[in-house]
DNA sequence: AATGCGTGGGT
DNA sequence: TACCCAAGCAT
């Protein structure tokens, strides 16, 4: 690339973010922790979901140390909706080693901001640039759209190594000037005009920049190969009652899906020659009367489907009930972090006509 | 390198 | 409906 070429794009992306950035809460400020934040929730998740998600998270844990003192179930009712829990774990304890062995002062280089959990090269790149300005890459999905078009890179997205190719395109184009102006434009511009499907070329300060759109071929980029189908599981779930009205509630592994979140009791079918009672009997130690049922829906995950039945129920006989268990009244239940499939059974148990 | 990890919105 | 997509990271 030519440095005419270079300074061009720069000066067009920079004052095009200067003058047509939204306002958003996370934009009015550069504490590097509140940025981090900011940062993690963002990762595979929309603006418009995390707004009130960040304004309620920072105002609960303004500073390093309030995030740190915090207790982890209190921590993911915080996050209860925003998915991808294991960010909420993993931002503490990045956060924890700051307070711990930096003095409570977020890392400002790349090598040692890296060490921390949760922190790979995008959040890292995006931290020191935005909250320190530092030139360094932050290459998201965004980034690579827009530069597929802009550059003409038709190497699959889609593969690891391809990003390798976008973070020295970057560290070639950046502006040393404004690195944080020029990593946030090139996120909004593919957010708001160099969006994946329907381009807004029209409006793009980039357009007399863009190879692809020179050649007419923006809708044509990135390539990416596609993933493959999730599989389907069926899930039947109890809501059950003791004589005390209390419900039993169950807490899921400390590693894989929905780490450490609550749920009811649950079993996946079909498994052979027994039903949901006999089940449930195996697994929880408890005999149930099953009721009637309370709802059914399909919940998508990202790589898995769960096609739901719930069901009343009330407790017959206790016999050892495993310590991942407790019955607990409706408003302790309300305090639980749960996720979202759990949450709908719960709501419309709430709801339900007695 | 490939897979697991949530959720909600868009087409 | 059934995809696809969104400011990725850990393993």
């Amino acid at each position: 690339m030519n440095e005419l070429y270079k300074k061009n794009v720069r000066e067009s992306l920079v004052s095009w973010f200067l003058e047509e950035k939204r306002d958003l809460p996370w934009r009015k400020t550069t504490d590097p922790y509140k940025i981090w934040v900011s940062e993690v929730m963002l990762q595979q998740t929309k603006v418009d979901t995390v707004i009130p998600y960040y304004e309620r998270f920072i105002a609960k844990y303004p500073s390093p140390q309030s995030l740190a003192n915090a207790e982890e179930g209190e921590l993911l009712k915080e996050w209860e909706g925003l998915g991808y829990y294991s960010r909420a774990r993993n931002l503490q304890s990045g956060v924890k080693e700051v307070v711990e062995h930096y003095n409570s002062v977020v890392p400002s280089n790349r090598k040692e901001i890296s060490k921390l959990k949760g922190i790979g090269p995008y959040t890292a790149g995006a931290i020191l640039s935005i909250a320190y300005g530092v030139p360094e890459h932050a290459v998201d999905g965004n980034v690579m759209r827009v530069l597929s078009r802009v550059l003409l890179i038709k190497e699959d997205i889609a593969k690891p190594k391809t990003k390798k190719i976008f973070e020295e395109a970057v560290m070639d184009l950046i502006d040393r000037e404004n690195p944080s102006a020029f990593n946030q434009g090139l996120m909004e511009l593919g957010a708001v005009i160099c969006t994946p499907t329907k381009p807004k070329c029209l409006l793009c300060p980039l357009r007399e920049n863009c190879s692809a759109f020179f050649e007419g071929v923006q809708d044509e980029l990135p390539i990416k190969t596609i993933q493959k189908k999730s599989k389907t599981h069926k899930v039947k779930t109890v809501v059950i009652q003791n004589k005390d009205g209390h419900v039993l509630l169950e807490k899921r592994a400390s590693k894989g899906l929905l780490a450490n979140m609550w749920q009811f009791p649950m079993v996946e079918l079909p498994t052979p020659n027994h039903t949901v009672e006999e089940i449930v009997e195996h697994d929880y130690g408890i005999e149930i009367e099953k009721g009637p049922l309370i709802n059914e829906f399909k919940h998508v995950f990202s790589h898995l489907v769960w096609e739901m039945e719930s069901f009343e129920a009330i407790l017959k006989q206790e016999k050892e009930l495993p310590n991942r268990c407790k019955w607990l009244t409706i408003e302790e239940i309300n305090l639980q972090p749960m996720p979202v499939p759990m949450l709908k059974i719960w709501n419309a148990w709430k709801e339900r006509e007695i």
